[in-house]
DNA sequence: ATGAGATCAAGAATTATTCTAAATAAGGAA
DNA sequence: TTCCTTATTTAGAATAATTCTTGATCTCAT
């Protein structure tokens, strides 16, 4: 027997562990299949039309099992309700105040985010998170809005 | 007539303005004297010690008012509620995992903290939050958690 | 003093999220 | 397989931060 035959597998990524049930491979898909940091909410939206019976409580308790077991990461920006993004990489989140687009911004290979920043002697830094609100590339190129 | 006549002045500050009333004042006292990054609960708890019959809407009202003239800065940190900071220079946010202690971490003169993130080409980056967390200094210190 | 507009206050409404409790599904042992 | 235990799902209620609504009050310029 091999780890193959078995569809239900349980996973250990990161910290945690977790099953991947039929409803969490359906939220995880929703979320590697369009890469756009959606809610919670849109999210749900989505897994339905894959799982119409699925429930808006599972999806949020599916994404936030994940969210433990560290397969996908919560994205804060702004006042909004939570994001959720499958990128594991070390990366910063950009929203276009424009198109409301969230982009992924790679940290630069061997950088240190930390750097640019007088930390307090002897704090230890476990998590960094970084929010940049401007124009995507798309949107300042475009000429000024008319609306 | 020289400025120090009228109680009541129009503050001109960054992009906006707002008149300083009893209230503004008050709330905005609040903030300065005690730099904990309070949030808006805990700005009117204090606010009610200084003017009784203040209401929590107004506490509100008056922490956006002053936000959108640049007077205070609105932090998130974590996914609870907002907190508000008098302190205008360029600097993140460091929460104590421990003691919860929220700590204002300055930008290191003339560093660039969008330096060590890989931006998309022709994106222009208007505002950057940045909220870390791990050990304060303090608790970073102490002996293991007990409890 | 007076009128227009700004601000305040109280409470209702909204919204994201968490909680509760009961039903269902899954995996292991017999 | 069948039974048992535990994890998961579901629907809806509860919570909590914030915003909205509306009428009262205050300010300032006339
Ligand atoms: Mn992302
Ligand atoms: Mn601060
Ligand atoms: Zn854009
Ligand atoms: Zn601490």
């Amino acid at each position: 027997m091999n780890h193959e035959d078995h569809q239900e597998e349980t996973l250990h990524v990161g910290s945690g562990e977790f099953r991947m049930t039929k409803q969490r491979r359906v939220v995880y898909d929703v979320l590697l299949d369009q890469r756009d940091h959606p809610t919670a909410q849109e999210v749900y939206s989505r897994a339905k039309r894959r799982m119409p019976g699925i429930s808006l409580a599972t999806v949020y308790n599916c994404l936030d099992t994940m969210a433990q077991a560290g397969v996908v990461k919560q994205v804060n920006v702004a006042r909004d309700a939570t994001r959720f993004c499958p990128n594991l990489r070390p990366h910063a989140h950009f929203l276009c105040a424009r198109c409301g687009e969230v982009l992924d911004v790679d940290l630069k290979p061997a950088a240190d985010a930390t750097l640019a920043w007088a930390m307090p002697d002897g704090a230890s830094v476990e998590h960094l998170e970084v929010a940049m609100r401007g124009l995507c590339p798309t949107c300042a190129s475009q000429p000024a809005q008319l609306v």
